[in-house]
DNA sequence: TTGCTTCTGAAATTTTTCATACACAGAATT
DNA sequence: AATTCTGTGTATGAAAAATTTCAGAAGCAA
């Protein structure tokens, strides 16, 4: 049997070339190592949800006679792999260098997220979750120089979601006209990670004095504003950068926003629908 | 069907019962951890050197209605021994309950990141790295209604890095004027996923016609505005929500940040103490 | 707009697969 | 020695798979 090269390969050096529907088909396979290929070409498509002749295509593309050849070529292929120890595959398989940038990367946010899970309540998050999901409840978003982007996102979401949501200005000036609006009825969501900035400590006291409710993501340092906060989710940075990770707090966000989401998805449903509508109808004013 | 008993494990089980010939094509398949049971039935007849009808005897022996149903087990045991060991980011195994929102995001997003990894190609990585290192080049970043916010971090970081960064407003009806400053000398970063966003292929297009390089970030069905792009990180991003996880990413945005980072570690670390020292006038002026 | 090219899947066609019927060989039983 | 039983393979056709053809859809250029 010749080298032939890995379908794997292929696949991936070929992304350029391929269509649309082919490179559909292509995620199919790359999804599952391969697996998916070795049913029959019939149920492949019904997968990828594409046609037969497209696989055929993709087939001949890849350099291969038709179907049949590229599904003994995968079989090869899985059979090699089968044979390695598991706990080898994953170094093995991936070829990257192991101290490329992105691997030691992954290694380290991997590390972050498996310990920031270790320390989070779930307790406490469906708490916050019941919390964001109250539509009565105002919603302040807040972050500091660097976490204003992740205010930013989760406001994004939660905007699409539900009504009374808010993010505050990155400008610290013109927060006293918010602040007039945080009372017992709003909850204020703060980011504050290291390199903590005063003005947010001093909002959060602020809102607190006017009996708003804190809801704080912070790294493991621990923030001052953490004294204010009603619940606090700490979430660990480290990476190998300069920079601080923000990746294990958007795992947060996403979760949560998943979880407010489906608590009120009717309500929800009916605001998005609303929300496409608008979107549309805007469309028609925007030149470019 | 769900025939929790392994295939492997029945064949041993029934090996007592079995006829010569149907041991020797048992021998086949656990030889080769049942690969070779992949085939077509005619093509396995031929590797155990049994008939066609020694296998669907076979089959049937074992409980199966046929060969193909026998072939439909198989494969589900190869495909879930293929599955990655998800390296150590495994929710599985922590005290979680397993099917709490945070439990199953975790899950999405590993198999989000290995999936991303397997499909990144670090070369690519390292020349848009160098790119985005090159600080004769402007710097122009661009996404959608949800990936907004991840341009928006994008530039934070960027812009503390190095000089000639521009987060284009969010909307495009003053984006020709940023239009002007892309040619040959420009980067366009682009976020787009899915619910592609017309309007940003639009000036992706015109942008490259001003000559100027596209960077795009996109899910794996594929963006109208990869056939502009001169480099195209494709991301996974579905997870147990309504919405698309960007955490995959994030992670992109956050290794290239570490990476251009730690290539122009000289010049921007003056940068960044520059930018301290702004920071610290300016706190004078604001008061709250 | 109009024609041109590219992509895609429905449908028709060819090829292969899979299961069945059956024949035959050897072993065990009568 | 004749008869049954068991294990096996050959031959066969229905069913499914793989390929090809082709026409419509979608995008692009002029």
């Amino acid at each position: 049997m010749d080298r032939t090269p890995l379908v794997r390969d292929l696949l991936r050096e070929k992304q350029d070339e391929l269509t649309a529907s082919e490179r559909r088909l292509s995620a199919v396979l790359l999804n599952d190592s391969l697996v998916m290929g070795l049913q029959s070409i019939t149920r492949l498509a019904e997968s990828a949800e594409v046609s037969t002749p497209t696989i055929v295509r993709l087939a001949r593309k890849l350099g291969f006679e038709g179907f049949p050849d590229l599904q003994d070529a995968i079989r090869e292929e899985v059979a090699a792999r089968m044979k390695q120890p598991l706990a080898k595959l994953d170094a093995a398989e991936r070829a990257e260098p192991p101290d490329h940038i992105v691997s030691r990367f992954v290694r380290a946010v991997s590390e972050n997220i498996n310990r920031t899970l270790d320390r989070l309540d779930l307790e406490e998050f469906d708490r916050v979750a019941e919390l964001l999901s109250d539509p009565e409840r105002r919603l302040h978003l807040l972050g500091g120089r660097i976490t204003r982007s992740n205010a930013h996102y989760f406001f994004n979401h939660l905007q699409i979601i539900r009504p009374q949501v808010f993010l505050l200005d990155s400008s610290p000036s013109v927060w006293p006209q918010s602040l007039l609006d945080m009372d017992e009825r709003s909850t204020v969501i703060v980011f504050d990670i290291r390199r903590y900035e005063k003005e947010l400590e001093k909002l959060a006291g602020l809102a607190v004095d006017q009996g708003a409710n804190i809801v704080l993501f912070t790294d493991t340092w621990g923030s001052p504003i953490e004294k204010h906060a009603a619940h606090c989710f700490r979430v660990m940075v480290e990476v190998p950068s300069s920079w601080d990770s923000t990746l294990a707090m958007n795992l947060l966000i996403e979760a949560l926003v998943a979880e407010v989401q489906s608590r009120r998805s009717d309500s929800s449903a009916e605001r998005i629908t609303a929300l496409e509508n608008m979107i549309g109808e805007s469309r028609i004013f925007r030149s470019l």
